[in-house]
DNA sequence: TAAATAGTGTCTCTAAGACACTATCAT
DNA sequence: ATGATAGTGTCTTAGAGACACTATTTA
């Protein structure tokens, strides 16, 4: 048992982890035992640790679920008025991570119930809590991310065409890109790097060329 | 005296309440009286009531100190660090506030030692507990979401003319932007719309049409 | 060969910046 | 008139989208 002479928080980490599989953008999620939401699906998340920092915290949570670190994790934004949770104050800070898509592969063996869903099933189905409000924003900062900074990447693997690419512009965005159009404007962000290896051969059609994330 | 089965945090909220006064980016500050950082500039802030929401947190730790409503305030991002307050866990919900140039006449006179200092000179001399941080991001997110917002109207009364909107861009980006171009480029955005009252007159010169923020 | 996909060329349109110009005030 | 500030015109350039075209593969 913990006292203080101030007000008693709980502090949590929620994570709306992101992926894009089957031409769908997909969010971990985990359904809910007991109540309040029972049998409701929620986003991962739990308590922050006493002397853990709220990133590491975040991370921990995604991993306990996956089994998968994310490329990349950042926080969204935090949540807390009261009564968002109806047993105790709750304060929760979300953070929204995007991972590559074998990553759909590993979730849901450790936790019992954890599953990888269509973001828009899910916020037209309702979530636990304020989980759709954090799904939300999460889908909003990405979508606009992905027009001035290299987020998109991260949903792919090391190695990766551009087409791979647009397909998960387009998923997010929702609406088809000229592929032509979009293949100059990524090699002209200094985003992208080719490999110089020889494609495997994917299907029908030129063989394209693989690029890698260009570090700076 | 409270207790909790679970750790307890503190949560508090910080404020970075900002305006352009004199040709500089101000930020509101109080100089704290005890241990730790005694003697050090910090940003405004407080503990987060049981039953309070965060925004009214943030809200009210500005108002206790300035006696003004700022005119946006949006969150920024919270800070969690363990060891970022060396007394205990504190989690703190930061915030960015803007408020018009009058507010400045305002702060000090409840709080003892409130004073509207420059933000450089701040950060040249360094804040208590990781205001520095905070700060700064507060900071960067203004100078971004000048480009592709209405906040610098934030900045501004009820009224005001396109180069006072443009001084408060200078004062934020600190770089010279043409008179023309200015113009322009805000009459091209529907944020602001004409008053099409008879400007007082400010001084030499042809004097300047009157803006309002325009509503939608 | 045809179909499919990768990638380039080219045109247009828009927005921003440089900068000359006009408009309207105080002195 | 002169200087100062407000606001417009015009030219150039950069980037995005539409869309035709070339390149390279499979079937």
């Amino acid at each position: 048992m913990y006292t203080s002479k101030y007000p008693i928080f709980s502090v949590t980490v929620d994570v709306a982890a992101l992926v894009v599989d089957e031409g769908v953008l997909k969010v971990l999620v985990v359904e809910r035992g007991q109540e309040p939401y029972a049998g409701r699906w929620a986003l991962p998340g739990g308590f922050v640790g006493i002397d853990e920092d709220l990133a590491d915290a975040a991370a921990r949570e995604l991993v306990e679920e996956t089994g998968v670190e994310a490329v990349r994790m950042e926080q969204l934004k935090t949540y807390g008025a009261p009564g968002r949770d109806p047993r105790s104050r709750v304060v929760s800070v979300a953070w929204l991570a995007v991972l590559p898509e074998p990553a759909v592969a590993t979730a849901g063996t450790d936790a019992a119930k954890a599953a990888w869903r269509s973001v828009d099933e899910l916020l037209a189905l309702g979530l636990a809590f304020d989980h759709d409000t954090i799904l939300r924003d999460a889908v909003e900062r990405l979508r606009g991310k992905l027009e001035y900074t290299d987020l998109g990447i991260a949903f792919l693997g090391e190695e990766f065409t551009l087409a791979q690419l647009r397909h998960v512009y387009e998923v997010v965005w929702d609406r088809e890109l000229d592929p032509g159009n979009f293949q100059r404007r990524i090699r002209g962000q200094e985003l992208v790097e080719p490999t110089g290896v020889t494609p495997a051969r994917t299907g029908r059609g030129r063989p394209p060329e693989l690029f890698r994330a260009k570090r700076d």
